[in-house]
DNA sequence: GTCTATATGAAGATAGAC
DNA sequence: GTCTATCTTCATATAGAC
């Protein structure tokens, strides 16, 4: 309480945040200005520059933090049965994603506009996730719980199939989030011949 | 051979197009200035009034061509096997993808900078095509070929992992076109429940 | 059809007062 | 920490000469 009136850093730096997340995720990075996103947290845009060195900066953090906050949600274990630890991972990745809409359309559509260097610090987070399903599919062809030619191209269609959730799926419409997970983990398990085995 | 000097409409046109498509696709279209693309083509900013009536129009009709492009390439016969149908519509999808990257980059990431009026004519064309895969896969469940709970949810997920080839796959590396082709209906056919029948 | 020149506005970022 | 004011650059789009 001994602040001074115009003093709100704590509260100010988050907002600045959400409201950069949720005008990129809108309106795509390079269309969104600082005095926009100014306006929308109650300041002026000078006083941005108190919270990120730059607009690229404010980009690159949020992706960054995405990315992190995923890879830290997920848990495996692999001594689990590769059918179960697919399973986990289909619901995880679904339910992950839909909690977030605005900070996973930002992290794959506003690649282009990152900078070289942080474009490829963002790129590694996402091989470090996509080698999360990859292990669990060849784990379960070594298993032969599974039947795949080629993890690498499995793990990409199987992350695009999920990931295409959040252009359409939304809460209150025809079907509940646990059913689109249920059908999804159903095709999934099929696609990478899980469907007869253990 | 009786033009004057600097008239190049019929080759100019043309030039706007693939320049503004591949700026597009690289850059993104709020990143792209009408100066930049006028430096691809190798004229000044305001000749290129000449050929849209501003920026907008250029994104739309480039998202436009694309989509009918696109259905009229199409071509199924409902008459004929479900799934040889489908195999058709996998083979069909990833290889007209992969011949025009910029042109599905563009087709679905910059669907934000589209006005109301023209997203919306977008948004149909898309729909008319996800209708053609849709109709594969109710012909298939009523003969008995296919097992899917819900054919919408199918008909969006197929997609997605079809689309998603054009992230990662280039002409030249460890897989052909054909190889991807071939991986890609093993796990279509599987994920629909059709690897048993038919 | 293309040019040069320009109208008009807005962008990212900084300086210095409070 | 935020404000106002500003620097500098760039944007879309148009006008009129050639």
């Amino acid at each position: 309480m001994a602040r001074t009136a115009g003093s709100h850093s704590d509260i100010t730096g988050p907002k600045v945040r959400d409201a950069a997340l949720r005008l990129f995720a809108r309106h795509g990075y390079a269309a969104v200005s600082m005095r926009q996103i100014a306006a929308d947290v109650g300041v002026q845009a000078g006083a941005l520059y108190n919270y990120t060195p730059d607009k690229q900066s404010l980009l690159f953090d949020l992706m960054a933090a995405h990315m992190c906050d995923l890879l830290e949600a997920w848990v495996d274990d692999p001594k689990d049965d590769p059918r179960a630890r697919l399973a986990h991972f289909v619901r995880f990745h679904i339910g992950f994603h839909h909690e977030r809409p605005d900070a996973v359309f930002i992290a794959y559509m506003e690649l282009r506009n990152l900078t070289p260097n942080n474009f490829t610090q963002i790129e590694a987070l996402r091989r470090r996730y996509e080698d999360k399903l990859e292990a669990i599919l060849c784990d379960g062809v070594a298993a032969g719980a599974f039947d795949v030619a080629d993890t690498k191209i499995a793990t990409l269609a199987v992350i695009a199939m999920l990931t295409g959730v959040n252009t359409w799926f939304r809460t209150g419409g025809r079907l509940t989030l646990a059913q689109v997970q249920a059908q999804y983990l159903d095709m999934v398990v099929r696609a990478v011949g899980g469907g007869q085995a253990g």
